[in-house]
DNA sequence: ATTGGTCATTTGGTAAGACCAATTGATATT
DNA sequence: AATATCAATTGGTCTTACCAAATGACCAAT
């Protein structure tokens, strides 16, 4: 019946790409002309498409430059929240406890799904982290340690999970920070993130999905502990600016929309 | 800094046009290569602008019939989230396993902390609930079932989880009307949804928390096992319709001249 | 060695013309 | 009058070409 438009074939799919994905935020895509061919379609019939997504917001075109991934789901799902964050900082440990559920059916799903792509990504970035623990590198740890959970994130194969877990990344990411200084000045716990971070590792090679969750959950019941031990220095300013909700606790009639 | 884009202008002003009412739904455009020239424009270059606003589904094209304005004003607001989940429905069964963990982790959550309030409130949603079984009332049904997760998700006493479900209730809304249409033509499933919810709320009550979240689990599988099956047949519609598979992406088979 | 500018290359933006395919509507046929 | 047929209309796609902005390499000046 309906015949479906060459264009929206293609925007489907390099939209379904960036959600899966395989294609992630700040990735350039190839040339157009080059693209065009890989796709085996014509340029215009490629644009029509891209133009597409560019209208969508997922992608951001430079003359001359090229074609970059430009997620706008990222800050959908959770600019409410950081206000709510700023504004209130005893929701910090809302979300350590959401951080909690999620890293850890990561990790569940991760081990279950993990194809040898995942699987060598995630070796990889276990590998950058512990050369950074060696180098006592501070901000390569903590760089690496956001990629080694969200390279598992993305292994759960499940969309929601890793935008989830990339958007609270961000929004956690100075937290994280603070933390990792706190923890490198104590260094047998400095030393005990270590090896949780291999428990993890080690654990997801056996793919033994309840051990890899299990050591998952340690490893951020561990880090809560600690976050909340040294986020009491931390909440001072801010805090004037927002009334608080009303008993009621109404969400907002738009958490999901941009 | 930035260069207006062709496309985007004519999209804008055509968006414009519609928006304001010189162009009202139903009405249809000049054909592609007259309306080119009077925008003094290439055709490539309207076809792209045109194709931005089919994506936002302001205009509906069909080969040889013609342009003509559809009403997208009626649903109201563009949901991101939404228009990803009716443009990838294999994304469904992610979301279905996310809420799996979400609502399994509320009422765990919610059987530790909820206070008289919250069971106040929850034992009313579910006699509300009760009552529109007995009824019948379809309806009623749909909107105490999301009532009664909902007063769990939030006497979970964690903020992001109770938005959270706020925002996925409202995303599969849809579905799970389809869902309840489909078990309601079940008696037996039909009961056994219900069974479900006295589970749930019978362990509640005695605050065993890993049995609720155990009750709260199997409720979910069983929606998703049901979830999944009646979705498959529009999915299979929606796939067959592809002509870009994921993945290797060939291209539709073109027969080439001579 | 570093800085700064010049220039060719790369890459997205636009245009023009052609042909294909579905729709439509008028015409011819029964 | 109903139906079948065909030609014009119109969106869908491809090819080629050229323009303009960004990039990066190379070279000159400090």
């Amino acid at each position: 019946m309906n015949i479906i438009r060459l264009s929206d074939s293609i925007a489907n799919d390099l939209e379904h790409r960036i959600l899966e994905g395989s294609l992630r935020v700040g990735d350039r895509l190839p040339p157009e002309r080059e693209l065009a061919e890989q796709l085996g379609v014509s340029r215009p019939s490629l644009r029509e498409g891209l133009q597409k997504l560019v209208s969508k917001g997922l992608i951001r075109t430079r003359q001359g430059g090229g074609t970059v991934v430009t997620d706008r789901l990222q800050a959908g799902f959770v600019d409410p929240w950081r206000d709510m964050l700023t504004g209130h900082p005893t929701l910090q440990q809302d979300l350590l406890e959401f951080r909690h559920m999620l890293e850890s059916q990561a990790a569940l799903l991760a081990s279950e799904r993990a194809n040898d792509f995942d699987l060598q990504r995630i070796g990889a970035a276990f590998d950058a982290l512990e050369l950074a623990y060696e180098q006592d590198d501070l901000q390569a740890c903590i760089k690496q340690d956001v990629e080694f959970h969200q390279s598992i994130a993305e292994a759960s194969h499940n969309v929601l999970i890793a935008h989830l877990s990339a958007s609270l990344h961000r929004l956690i990411q100075d937290h994280v920070e603070q933390n990792l200084h706190y923890l490198h000045a104590h260094p047998e716990k400095w030393q005990q993130v270590r090896e949780q971070h291999r428990e993890i590792w080690d654990k997801m090679q056996t793919r033994n999905a309840q051990a890899v969750a299990q050591a998952a959950r340690q490893h951020i019941a561990f880090l809560q502990k600690n976050m909340s031990e040294t986020a009491l220095a931390a909440l001072r300013i801010e805090s004037a600016k927002r009334r608080i909700q009303t008993g009621t606790m109404t969400p907002p009639d738009r958490t999901v929309a941009s």
